[in-house]
DNA sequence: CCAGATTAGTAGGACGTCCGACCTTCGGTC
DNA sequence: GACCGAAGGTCGGACGTCCTACTAATCTGG
């Protein structure tokens, strides 16, 4: 990897790994250190996730949000999907949906149309220069390895079976994984 | 588990799992799917987390941000330490330390009080309130597992190694994890 | 001893997330 | 055919995160 390069924000490296060391803290007055050790790495992996994705997609003025509904779309068999699925697929509130769509609209990548049928419904579909961009953008967030890095591929698949373990176990999801 | 009880936000359960759903398209068209797959899933558990633990602190009044600060200060010797400090340990932006300081201030939780030499640094001190709200909710956060359900002992500190492993690849802190 | 570099913290703004409230439209029922 | 609950989106506010820029204080070199 690097060598100094550009590393998620708090540059500051610590000669230790302050989660183990609040682990240690926390068994010793209370019970469930470990939990609480994965629950904050969880939390820090995020942070990573985020920053490297964030660094990476900054040229093309995308955010990791924006670049995964566009992502979304362009998996989409008409390049649109209402706001509502686009929720439910990206696992986040409506709110939150209108908020990303408001500004890649605002960027010309996608464009709100009337549903044929349904007055309810808005349909988000991708323009040509959201194509575009989805695909100029991927290239630079598999350079980086989505912000994963450090880990083999067979680490890497464990760490999701891991997740979605517990994903399944919170309710994001009804059927097994099928991992064939 | 709870059947219907309170579970994070996009109460909708879909029959599948969006990722993986996702990791399939992805890899029909790019390469990379499994670190596509477990960054989204470390985004979505960290929504997962961040979600249970703040409704188990809703009652006191806390987030999961507060929370952490509060009880590094209980860690510390003399129940309070430099801003920047708890910024390092918490692994977050100094400007987010202020911000959740000054919460935790107007909560009657810490008090900002100045540094003996050093004119330039402020020092937060943990309240008596604070020390007490911090057991109360210390004991709220272990009864929901800090949001990590679904998982045996072993596979709990399986995850907590594999994103250590991950952080320090990121440059989190420079030692192994040394787990003895 | 003084000037420049470094460190500590804060102010203001952007972004994404959530929630509660609201409006419009659909659909089922009577 | 009319009503009333459900569904789809949006608005405004809260929260936490980050960044850039700024002030004040300390440290370091000449």
């Amino acid at each position: 990897m690097g060598t100094v390069g550009p590393m998620p924000s708090p540059a500051r490296q610590l000669p230790f790994d302050p989660i183990a060391e609040a682990r240690r803290h926390w068994d010793e007055r209370w019970s469930g250190g470990a939990a609480m050790a994965a629950a904050t790495s969880v939390m820090r992996a995020q942070q990573i996730v985020l920053a490297q994705v964030d660094e990476a997609l900054k040229p093309f003025g995308l955010t990791f949000a924006r670049y995964e509904a566009l992502v979304l779309l362009t998996f989409s068999r008409r390049g649109s999907l209402p706001l509502g699925k686009m929720g439910e697929r990206l696992m986040i509130h409506p709110t939150s949906v209108t908020n990303i769509v408001d500004r890649l609209e605002g960027q010309g990548l996608v464009r709100r149309v009337p549903h044929p049928t349904d007055r309810r419904t808005t349909l988000c579909e991708i323009t040509d220069e959201g194509r575009e961009l989805a695909e100029k953008a991927t290239a630079a967030v598999t350079a980086v390895g989505l912000g994963i890095t450090g880990l083999s591929d067979r680490e890497v698949d464990q760490l999701f079976r891991l997740l979605a373990k517990m994903r399944r176990a919170a309710g994001d999801f009804a059927a097994a994984a099928d991992p064939s």
